[in-house]
Formats: C-alpha cells, structure tokens, sequence
DNA sequence: TACTCGTGGTT
DNA sequence: TAACCAAGAGT
C-alpha cells in the first residue's frame, strides 16, 4: 500500500509552517521564488545542534555584513569569529570560512547542486548536504535530523537506539518521499517535530499523521527515540587571569585552531585539559604581578563542567613584566570599547565580568 | 564506534 | 534544579 505520509504533511505544512528569516513560503516557492543556496548553507549550518531562536540574530548579522558566498570568503578570519562568539560549536565558524573559499576558488562561486557534491565541502556532513540539496535544489533525497529521527520512530515504533537506527529511519524516510517538493517535504517534517511531534508530550491529538503513527495510536510516543544512556560529567578545575590597565583594556591571547574554543580569544588561562589541574592559585599567572582571586565561573561544557577560578591583576605602565608573552598566541591588549566586539566566547565574557563588572556592560556615547 | 565540540532555554 | 535538549560534523 502507498503511504500516504507525504500528501499528509505537506498539506499541513502549507497551513501550518513556520515563518523563518531564511525561508521561502511554500506559496512563493510555487511561484517559482528560489531559494538562494547561500542563506540556505549559511542558516543550515548555524541551526546544527543549536535552536531557531539562538540562529535568528546571528543569520541577520551575517547576511547583513556579507551577503554573498564571495564576499564571505574574502572575510578576515576573525572578523567571522568575532561575529560567529556566542553561538558556539566554534570549529563550524572555522569551517564556514574554508567552505566559503572553497566555493569561490574551486566552485566559481557556486555551491554543488547535489547532496553528494555538497558533502564534500568542509562542514557539510550528511544532513547539511541533503538539506542544502533538497531545499535549495529540489534534490528528492532523505534530510534526517533529530525531529526526522523522532518523527520516524514513532511512526513505525523503531526501538533499535540511536544510533544504529539510522539506516532504517533513512529507508524509511525515502520510500516516504514525494515526487515533488522535496524542500518543502524536509521542513515539514523539522516543523511538525518542532511543535507538534515533541521531545516530550506531543500533540498527537492535532498530529496530521496520526492516523499513519504506530506509536501514536498505542499511546506511547515519548518511548521513542530510544537513545543510549548518557555519561556523567567530569569536573575540570582551571584558572583565568585577567589583566588590565589604567585605560581599561584587557590581555586577550588566541586558542589554536583546533579543538576547544579554537580560533577564539581569551584570556591566558591554565589549561584544564587534565581532569583536574588543580592550578588555582597564582603559579600558573602568565607573569608576576598583584594577582588577586575575584570569584569563580561554572560553565556547563557538553563533556565536563568547567569550574573557572578568576584571578584579577592592575598593571601599570611601569611593570616591566607585563610585556612579553611568548607563551601566548597572538597577545595583544584590547580597548575598553572594543572588548566587546572580541571573539569571546560565553564562558571567557562571564570570567572577564567577574574581575571586571563594567567590561561589557553598554556604555553611555559622548561620555568620557 | 565513540568521543569531542558550546550555549541558552525548558521542564 | 538537575537533566534534558536543539535543523550534526570531524576524527
């Protein structure tokens, strides 16, 4: 028997989709509107593993400032940090620059137009390229994520754990597809896994396709997906120095490119890669000077809690230590008013807030 | 396969 | 409030 999964949602959707800044309606799609491959790239990227309402201000600020995949690629690498800070997942930022350049120099500007082009890009893992390649080029191919991965489950009651139900979730999926609208069939199904086929209590009584769901209709959706326990998180103890000036500005030093908060600025910090440093107290200042402890950051990391002791330091003009930091990549000292505009992550701008309470709040122009 | 890699919002 | 979760990719 023909499912009949996709006419199902797909006449929901065109009731009941969600308005998105990188979207185009289902009625200007059937107009002809294309979507451009490039907010589709970009919006697709910035929504892995992070919510809609996270992406919305960062997707403007980036299509604002670079509008094309060129002018993307001919960015300074920090100025894409700087805007990409607070997002997290900082390697995606890294690889934004790489697939940018790679498009413009190996592709004349033009993004694959094929699910199996586009994964070869830096970045572009298998979900990305068949979303890309679905909303963007109408490709009928499988896009599954975590709603597809939950809508699916519960469909046909698959309780085989993540994730070694993906092969069977991605066949499912595509003897689901429609012969058209393959675009508008993926956001679909984001969209009802969004607000109606939720992690916990869904909405089955308004489900369009609970009369196609197994788990729906024996009433025991939230079984499904089944995921494998999860691991407790080791703690990591570690130190912060900030330093500044008179003036006000800040010591910022630079990650390597790989690994945690790669690429982004900090300040000089112990390492706290081994379970616990134990460096808390002022040995592993980055040079001598009136170190004082100011508080402690906790940050949430998605493998360990970080707990951060924040030490403070005053240097003045004629501390004659303050000057070389060899140790360190790229040290430079950042103005008061720029400090905010740094690639700082989240857990670097509350470290800095606990030595200095003003740093980032927003200061009153034409004063001092 | 299993681990690494952020952050802020919900329940 | 501790746990869980969000349009995953790279290694």
């Amino acid at each position: 028997m023909t499912s009949e999964i996709a006419p199902h949602l797909l006449a929901w959707y065109d009731r009941h989709h969600r308005s998105l800044p990188w979207r185009v309606t289902p009625d200007d799609r059937a107009a002809g509107v294309i979507n451009d491959p490039y907010a589709v790239w970009l919006s697709e990227i910035m929504l892995q593993q992070t919510t809609v309402k996270a992406v919305k201000p960062y997707y403007e600020r980036f299509l604002e400032r670079w509008p094309t995949v060129k002018q993307l690629a001919g960015a300074e690498d920090e100025d894409v940090m700087r805007l990409w800070a607070g997002l997290g997942y900082y390697s995606r930022a890294r690889n934004l620059i790489a697939c940018a350049r790679a498009v413009a120099d190996d592709h004349g500007g033009r993004f694959p137009e094929t699910a199996e082009g586009l994964s070869k890009l830096p970045g572009i893992g298998p979900y990305t390229a068949a979303a890309i390649a679905a909303i963007a080029f109408d490709e009928s191919v499988a896009v599954v994520d975590g709603n597809v991965e939950r809508v699916f489950t519960r469909l046909y009651s698959i309780d085989t754990p993540l994730p070694k139900a993906k092969t069977e979730i991605k066949a499912r999926v595509s003897e689901a597809l429609p012969k058209t609208r393959a675009g508008d069939f993926a956001q679909a199904l984001m969209d009802l896994g969004a607000t109606i086929c939720t992690p916990r209590s869904p909405a089955c009584a308004i489900c369009p396709l609970l009369e196609d769901c197994e788990a729906g209709g024996a009433g025991n959706p939230e079984a499904f997906p089944v995921k494998p326990p999860k691991k407790v998180k080791p703690v990591r103890l570690g130190a912060a120095f900030v330093a500044s000036r008179p003036d006000g500005s800040v010591l910022l030093v630079r990650r390597p490119d790989k690994g945690l908060l790669g690429g982004m600025r900090v300040v000089p910090t112990t390492d706290w890669t081994a379970r616990q440093d134990g460096a808390t107290d002022t040995d592993a200042a980055p040079f001598p000077a009136s170190w004082e402890k100011k508080g402690q950051v906790i940050h949430v990391f998605t493998h360990f809690e970080l707990r951060l002791n924040v030490f403070h330091a005053l240097v003045t003009s004629d501390d004659k230590s303050a000057g070389t930091f060899d140790a360190f990549l790229d040290a430079r000292w950042s103005d008061a008013e720029d400090l905010a505009g740094e690639a700082l992550p989240s857990v670097m701008k509350k470290a800095i807030t606990i030595a200095l309470p003003e740093a980032f709040r927003p200061r009153k122009p034409g004063k001092d």
